[in-house]
DNA sequence: ACTGTGACACTGG
DNA sequence: ACCAGTGCCACAG
């Protein structure tokens, strides 16, 4: 039933993709959040999260500190990790246990990016 | 060309 | 809620 839907055309090479990551994830404003699959499907490319990681690791100057796991979860190891909590507190986002409270955080992109078939 | 790896996501136990 | 298994996709060797 569920089909997919892959009629955005995107461009694929990989700068391309990258390019359109990173400008997705500037668009994350302090204080709010997003997961690698949410920035992916935004960017064009459903099902690409892990491309989000690969963006984030060579980026410069991107927010990396707001692009979480699913549920909010921060996917990084040791010392790293800590660090973005730490960041990410700094600029006033909450947890609740081990992930963020993506109720209040997370970051809701203007639908314009994609099909925007709304209205009527 | 093939295999292993990873800042992922989803489902099931 | 946590962990394991599986699907995923691009990249490095």
């Amino acid at each position: 039933l569920v089909r997919k839907r892959v009629s955005s055309s995107p461009p694929l090479t990989a700068d391309s993709m990258l390019a359109r990551i990173r400008a997705a994830i500037k668009q994350i404003p302090p204080g709010k959040v997003s997961t690698y699959g949410a920035v992916a499907r935004v960017a064009g490319y459903p099902g690409h999260a892990r491309q989000v990681a690969r963006a984030l690791h060579g980026g410069i100057g991107l927010p990396w500190q707001r692009v979480l796991g699913a549920g909010g979860q921060i996917k990084l190891r040791g010392e790293y990790a800590m660090e973005q909590r730490f960041r990410l507190e700094a600029e006033g986002v909450r947890f609740r246990g081990k992930r963020v409270d993506m109720q209040a955080h997370e970051f809701k992109f203007n639908p314009r990016s994609k099909s925007r078939k709304k209205s009527h």
